[in-house]
RNA sequence: GCCCGCUUGAUGGAAUUGGUAGACAUAACGGACUUAAAAUCCGUAGCCCGGGAACGGGCGUGCCGGUUCGACUCCGGCAGCGGGCACCA
């Protein structure tokens, strides 16, 4: 064997020699388990970073391993390739989307290859392609017919200068990020998904997910937001119709001092027509963007409109109706009735406008009048549990029976009913955009609203659109939108808006089952054989929406009898980011760490010479150019030890810091490994099978610890602790360079723990694994072997140290037999002289024993 | 604003049903090898106090409090940092 292991040369070699024996294919007919491992699949943004290394690496580790135990693995790859940035890029750089998007997936996908992923990439798939998206657009069509899509209108961002609809982060500070102008918000028809038809079934299901992170089904869990409560139907006063409110605390009924409405809701609407007043305050509510977080966090505000409504318990008592600029449209009636004494935003309001603060619940134990007094008298509201107080035949009711008595008198009354109430709202589908998949309907003004048929799908993107006039290049194509309608046959217009790419994501993994499929979507023998995904790996920002939209989509194509299941995702796991310290100018301007040099005792800038501020970690980003690029890694170091370095040290659920000496070690660690075959402690090469050898000494622990950490590293694999997997097999490297060649069966011993290790470490380091295993002398290749099995004889411990404890201090240790008798244990333990010592000759008053772990002495 | 997560040596982290805190690394220091350096190998190391040393004692997992024979781990409160919030993917 050559002293030094040359990289370059092997990575090489060895991915050439799996793809020439297709050595990831997926086996289509199998009697072997079958194993689905999918990370989520990349937008093709022109380039791998770090976070993609991270991603495939953690999934390629579990493809292997899985698939050395004998499963049948798919380990597919595709492209998520619609999407905003290459709109952006037309825009600004004049490359056709297509072009843009076509060439970037060329160029990403050869920086996977150095890699050494075991990837089928015969199952590849691009999103933007029309073979794929026509499924979808069938699939739509067939929620269409099952009443799972329906139009309304919802609000948008509006950029007023480029007369687009802009994303959520399109919208700095209010403005739109290329005009600078302020955005507005507006109106629009758009296609929605009916996911709140699912909305108990999704929230039900997350208990089964027990594969999933506790926070991602948390976060669902919130997302949802079921909250039980009650619909009130207040008349409006000196009209015929009433104003539907939602309330989840109708217990504070007797609190009520207000209602507050949307600006969308219906009245404000009908106000605003002849009031120029309200006009120019829904406008200016409008300045504040779309996003929850832009709207909680604005000023409260509020316009008293000309409208009252009678209380629904007494009718004599009015309520003055506002506008309110935190009531959205979108969630309950667009209606609110405000309790500030009890509901924080209430009474900020209530304050604000100089509206009555009543109390109607106090805690059990209160003084009611002094209670009342200071509640009334401050800016705090009480949201917690109490008693109703002041509240007619409510009163002493604890919140929950009230509730329930307060929606019982509104049923009586004809006024209100209870009612569960969902925070998740339907999916908006529909984009003003261009590079996505266009929406298979057609707009007669005779017929309304046509599905495009069938047999005319798919509904092509056109590729000569032009980026130079504002707005949607599809509404601006000359032709493409003039149709003939389907059903009357007269002139008709296209749907010019195209899916959310969540649409493409939410089945992807159902079509890496039969990706070549052109006559349906997938095949339903190949679902039902591969679905669920056994472990889906991805980042936690998508632990909501992705994720949810799957599930739904999941259940809707089930409704549709696509196929048989709820579930898409059986196992989930969420990977950190990876992070990098940040470097400034004296200027302040971001610095690449490779224009830092940070070996003296400052930084500098290597250009100028000047000092460099060091920055927190932070996730790597071109804005702040922290980023490293993988290629550059690869040439340097190699996929092993960037693929090794991806998985040491850092849990992968956790934020990962990528150094310059985390890289380096893990490179000398691949050196090392090379080592321990080429220059072995003991010479071993000519060693035979282990079976019959007598052992001694450090061969004996050599063997025993090679057993103990085929049994830890399998269990750390398969719960992807791949950290303490690599400080297992670390340790056993450590101890094969701690065997003596002097002790009887060392080089027996020394072969089967390298053999062991190799094997081991396959799945994460697979080039340098190979190199050494064919240099150790073994003609099959380890992704055709098995995955190595504990001998349980060689597990067993037949002694242990148990720590021995006075009044819960360590004071010494004790030897024993394992499983010994707690009474010696305790004998053992109290003829320790330390514990004499720290007893101080007092008889122990207590003696905890917990065989084979601990004795603790209380004296 | 609401929701979620994280906080352990100089650094990344380990300790997974409450039972010897700091495995395994990284950086550092000392030694060996070398003309020298790199690489490699061996050794030291949580902090403080006492001792020549063997060793002994105290403190210690963000902060305050609780449960327990025993708490990084469970409970209550607080702080700091990070993430998500429906048209980025």
């Amino acid at each position: 064997m050559d002293e030094r292991y040359n990289f370059r040369e092997s990575e090489r070699k060895w991915q050439t020699y799996w793809t020439d024996q297709g050595a990831f294919s997926t086996e289509t007919a199998s009697d072997k388990p079958k194993c689905y491992v999918l990370e989520m699949f990349p937008y093709p943004s022109g380039r791998i970073h770090m976070g993609h290394v991270r991603n495939y690496t953690l999934g390629d580790v579990i493809a292997r391993f899985r698939r050395a135990q004998g499963f049948n693995v798919l380990h597919p790859m595709g492209w998520d390739a619609f999407g905003l940035p290459a709109e952006n890029a037309a825009i600004q750089n004049g490359v056709h989307p297509a072009k843009w998007t076509r060439e970037n997936i060329r160029t990403m996908k050869e920086q996977f290859q150095p890699l050494g992923l075991s990837i089928d990439w015969s199952r590849e798939v691009a999103t933007c392609e029309p073979e794929y998206y026509r499924h979808e657009q069938k699939m739509f069509l067939d929620f269409l017919k099952a009443g799972l899509a329906y139009r309304k209108t919802s609000m948008v961002n509006w950029d007023p200068v480029e007369h687009t609809v802009l994303a959520n982060e399109q919208v700095i500070d209010g403005k739109g990020w290329r005009s600078g102008e302020p955005v507005e918000r507006r109106e629009l028809a758009q296609w929605f998904l009916k996911i709140t038809a699912f909305a108990d079934d999704l929230l039900k299901a997350l208990e089964t997910l027990t594969e999933w992170p506790d926070r991602v089904r948390v976060m669902q869990h919130n997302w949802i937001g079921r909250s039980e409560g009650a619909r009130v139907w207040f008349d409006i006063v000196g009209r015929e119709d009433k104003l539907e409110v939602f309330t989840t605390r109708p217990d504070t009924l007797f609190g009520a001092s207000f209602c507050a409405i949307s600006m969308n809701h219906p009245l404000a609407k009908e106000q605003a027509e002849k009031d120029p007043a309200l006009r120019d305050f829904i406008a200016a509510c409008n300045a504040v963007g779309t996003s929850e977080a832009a709207i909680e966090t604005a000023e409260k505000m509020g316009y008293r409109t000309a409208f009252s409504v009678r209380h629904p318990f007494d009718p004599s008592w009015e309520l003055p109706v506002y506008v309110a600029n935190f009531v959205l449209m979108e969630y309950g009636t667009g209606a609110i009735f405000g309790c500030p004494a009890h509901d924080q935003r209430d009474m900020d309001f209530a304050r604000k406008y100089d509206l009555p603060v009543k109390a109607v619940v106090a805690p059990a134990d209160a003084d009611v009048e002094a209670f009342a007094k200071t509640l009334e008298a401050g800016n705090e509201a009480f949201s917690g549990d109490g008693l109703a107080i002041r509240s007619d035949f409510m009163n002493g009711l604890a919140v929950t029976e009230a509730k329930r008595a307060a929606i019982e008198r509104l049923e009586s009354l004809s006024r209100g009913r209870g009612t569960v109430q969902f925070r998740l709202r339907d999916w908006g589908v529909s984009r003003q955009r261009y590079w996505g998949c266009p929406i298979p309907v057609i707009h007669c003004p005779h017929c309304g609203v046509v599905p495009v048929p069938e047999d005319q799908l798919p509904v092509r993107l056109p590729e000569d659109v032009s980026f130079d006039t504002p707005g949607n290049p599809l509404a601006n194509h000359p032709t493409w939108k003039n149709v003939t309608c389907p059903v009357c046959g007269k002139p008709a217009q296209r749907e010019t808006d195209t899916f959310d790419t969540f649409f493409e994501s939410s089945w992807y993994f159902a079509r890496f089952c039969d990706p070549k499929n052109d006559t349906e979507a997938f095949n339903r023998a190949a679902v039902d054989y591969w679905l669920p995904v056994d472990q889906y790996i991805g980042g936690i920002e998508h632990a909501v929406l992705h994720l949810l939209y799957s599930r739904f989509f999941t259940r809707a194509l089930q409704s549709c009898g696509y196929l048989g299941m709820a579930e898409p995702f059986k196992g989930l796991f969420t990977q950190g980011m990876v992070c990098h310290e940040t470097y400034r100018t004296e200027g302040g301007a971001w610095l690449y760490p490779a224009e830092v040099d940070k070996t003296g005792d400052g930084a500098i800038e290597i250009a100028s010479g000047k000092p460099v501020t060091l920055g927190r970690s932070e996730k790597m980003s071109k804005s702040k150019k922290n980023t490293v690029d993988p290629g550059h890694i690869i040439e340097t170091y190699g996929a092993d030890a960037a693929r090794l370095f991806m998985l040491s040290d850092s849990p992968p659920d956790r934020d990962l810091e990528w150094t310059e000496s985390g890289i380096d070690g893990a490179w000398r660690y691949i050196q090392r490994l090379w080592r321990l075959a080429a220059q072995p402690a003991v010479p071993f090469l000519e060693a035979g099978a282990l079976s019959g050898v007598a052992l001694e000494g450090s061969a004996k622990e050599t063997v025993a610890m090679a057993h103990r950490t085929i049994a830890a590293v399998t269990e750390d694999l398969a719960k992807l602790r791949f950290n303490t997997a690599v400080a297992k097999l670390r340790e056993l490297s450590n101890q094969l360079a701690a065997t003596k060649a002097s002790d009887k069966g060392a080089p027996e011993a020394y072969r089967f723990g390298l053999e062991t290790l190799i094997r081991l470490i396959a799945p994460m380091t697979p080039h340098i694994a190979e190199e050494v295993w064919q240099a150790t002398g073994h003609g099959t290749p380890l992704t055709a072997t098995d995955w190595p099995l504990a001998d349980p004889a060689w597990l067993v411990v037949e002694t242990v140290t148990l720590a021995v404890q006075v009044n819960g201090k360590l004071r010494g240790t004790i030897e024993a037999a394992v499983g010994a008798d707690a009474k010696e244990l305790e004998a053992q333990a109290l003829a320790l002289p330390t514990v004499q010592s720290n007893l101080g000759g007092r008889a122990p008053k207590k003696v905890i024993v917990v065989p084979n772990k601990i004795v603790n002495i209380v004296g």
